[in-house]
DNA sequence: TCCCACATGTAAGATGTTACATGATTTA
DNA sequence: TAAATCATGTAACATCTTACATGTGGGA
């Protein structure tokens, strides 16, 4: 029983090319910096902690929760490249802190970014409960169960995050596309639970008890 | 307009520790390693270049996908710790290859994996398209439907890779674990056609025409 | 007064990709 | 006989995380 040789498409092993996150602007940007430069397109200036903070709230849903020691690498890439400029804050502020602003040549190049390419990138999913349960014969089947339940936690929890997103954008002037964006994701993580429950399911038909 | 001071959880910004892909077990191997690990759990030898083929019609919808050169890399690394054995064919193949086994030391790490933590990690996921929406304001409305479009057409076409390998499994005997994996992938993948369907109403919603 | 949030970075290391290099065998 | 698939690796590089290091300001 060779379970090996059921290639699926045939296509070359390796030449795999164009990856799910790459920038087809050709500004050879990665797609961090393109997410921070995005984030920085909104109006107004804003530090570095603040922008990990916003990715956390919103993006983190749909495409990337960042380490904040790689938010300031991107800001300072960015800003070599001229694409931000940054200002130190004054002794008026109560806080020393570096603020960052989009800059011409910057909006210009995430216009460019953000109109180029007929595919925005195959979306990566790494889903650690799916090899578990792929590698099921390998667990306890009470075990297996007690990891989706507690994704399916986890997951409601994420949905009550998602809703309270919303409903603090909810008001907000010329919010459209990011509410598109966390709809999208009220919606994915309601069917990530229905997808867990029918699971739970299958599971079940396959080895009743537990 | 702060946008940026909307923080969900207010949770430490640093700390963020347990990361989507860590290892409970306490092995301290790398997820790619027990992924490796846990195709050679199955019966039989297999080369790697046949752990690729397999894992890219297979754990490449809910998991990964991973460069060939990098498979090989961790066949080396799991056969350093003893988990894995290889073999050089002999002449009387008509290819000279290394084909891997699994050994029983490293069966017993990779029950102790399958085993270990309430949690199996949490899933990531990087969805350029939402990136995309998420920053609509910056691309002009035709070329986000069009980029919607493409993602239907390619998830389209990886539902029915799914379904193809679904009708190969079918009738193989204890294939019960992964058929449960491809099942909860094809129902992800008909939920991310509705996602998209829904959010192409959001978008025309918003700004009509195109 | 103590802790938490604010705020910014450096250094080391892990992970993973792409490009390169090579060659045999099978299939059209 | 030409192309695709089988088959294995190295080297360079990009990305990203964790741990470390440091300090201020505000609230309980």
């Amino acid at each position: 029983m060779n379970m090996g040789d059921r290639g699926a498409t045939p296509g070359a092993l390796d030449a795999q090319g164009e990856q799910g996150t790459q920038d087809p602007s050709g500004d050879g940007l990665p797609p961090t910096a393109w997410a921070v430069l995005g984030l920085l397109s909104f109006p107004g200036e804003r530090t570095g902690y603040e922008l990990k903070k916003w990715a956390d709230s919103s993006l983190r849903f749909f495409y990337w929760s960042p380490a904040i020691s790689q938010i300031y690498a991107e800001l300072r890439r960015l800003e070599a490249r001229g694409y931000v400029t940054s200002r130190r804050s004054g002794p008026e502020e109560p806080r020393a802190k570096r603020a960052y602003a989009i800059t011409e040549a910057g909006r210009t190049a995430l216009g460019r970014w953000a109109d180029s390419g007929h595919d925005a990138g195959t979306p990566v999913l790494k889903h650690p409960l799916l090899l578990r349960v792929w590698l099921g014969h390998l667990a306890s089947p009470g075990h297996l169960r007690t990891l989706v339940e507690e994704h399916i936690a986890r997951t409601e929890g994420e949905l009550k995050e998602v809703r309270d997103a919303l409903a603090r954008a909810d008001g907000v002037e010329a919010w459209g596309h990011p509410q598109i964006a966390l709809r999208w994701s009220e919606r994915r993580l309601l069917s990530e639970l229905d997808l867990a429950k029918a699971m739970l399911g299958d599971l079940e038909e396959l080895g009743p008890g537990a």
